[in-house]
DNA sequence: ATGGTTGGCCTCCAA
């Protein structure tokens, strides 16, 4: 089973990238996030073309919003929200594994609770998320926490950590709170599964460097953690590096899962 | 140290 998680800035825009996505890796469950769509509005033919019959969306108009695109029904399907009515989390139940989808606030410029509410507000969704696993699930649950979590951990999820210090996604603050949120309930971080500590791995490219690709002063912001009695199922990881290439692309590129049956 | 771009939507906010 392959499950992806992007932030596709935009579901109606990038509907061909999307299409694209589909094409070249066949995912089985695809969740997004910042779809910037009002339910009403949602592409639902376009989607269900593109061969997927089971869709779980919480939108809203211009901002925010995530979706779950299966091609498994899901058992059930539920939304929580943890701050205000942002639309900012969405989960399904499919086979025997519980999928949240997260689009964690980006938290604005100034990593200052005082000086910025977006930053606190970005500090106290992680603390809420975190409190709703503790409280209403257990380590014996199946479960997959992902998305664009508008944080890196660490050192190696971004192309300087020394420069990035002070720079919102990787103060200290909201590293030690992501990763408390991780070890809480035990959840396995996918990437660095796979993937050495001193390796750098990026899903994310600002738009404002348009030598990006040259520079490759990335950010490792999205994230797949498994619950540690899913760890033997999983079998690869890949971020799509080549998205960020496509014609007029999101600034993330998908992150993809792959899990034995 | 600074500014750089994009998407949605209606003049600028959020990222």
């Amino acid at each position: 089973m392959k499950i992806v998680t992007w932030n596709i800035n935009s579901i109606r825009l990038r509907l061909s990238l999307l299409k694209k996505l589909i094409e070249e890796h066949q995912p089985d469950v695809i969740c997004l996030q910042e779809i910037k769509v009002e339910d009403l509005l949602f592409p639902l033919d376009s989607i269900s073309e593109l061969g997927y019959k089971y869709l779980y969306y919480s939108g809203q108009k211009s901002y925010h919003g995530v979706a779950i695109l299966s091609k498994i029904q899901a058992t059930d399907n539920f939304i929580v929200e943890f701050y205000n009515e942002d639309k900012r989390h969405i989960a399904v139940k499919i086979k025997d594994i519980e999928i949240h989808n997260f689009y964690i606030p980006a938290g604005g410029d100034i990593p200052d609770i005082k000086e910025n509410p977006k930053f606190k507000h970005k500090l106290e969704y992680i603390d809420l998320a975190q409190n709703w696993f503790t409280t209403n699930r257990s380590k014996q649950d199946k479960i997959i926490v992902l998305g664009d979590l508008n944080i890196a951990p660490h050192e190696h999820d971004v192309w300087s950590s020394k420069q990035l210090k002070n720079v919102v996604s990787h103060t200290g603050i909201e590293r030690e709170k992501l990763i408390n949120f991780q070890n809480s309930l035990e959840f396995i971080d996918s990437a660095r599964h796979f993937m050495p500590m001193d390796q750098k791995l990026y899903t994310w490219w600002s738009y404002r460097n348009l030598d990006w690709l040259k520079s490759d002063r990335g950010r490792r912001l999205d994230h797949i953690w498994v619950s540690a009695n899913l760890k033997g199922r999983m079998k690869s990881i890949y971020s799509l590096k080549d998205a960020r290439s496509w014609t007029q692309p999101s600034d993330h590129v998908p992150y993809i899962l792959e899990l034995h049956e």
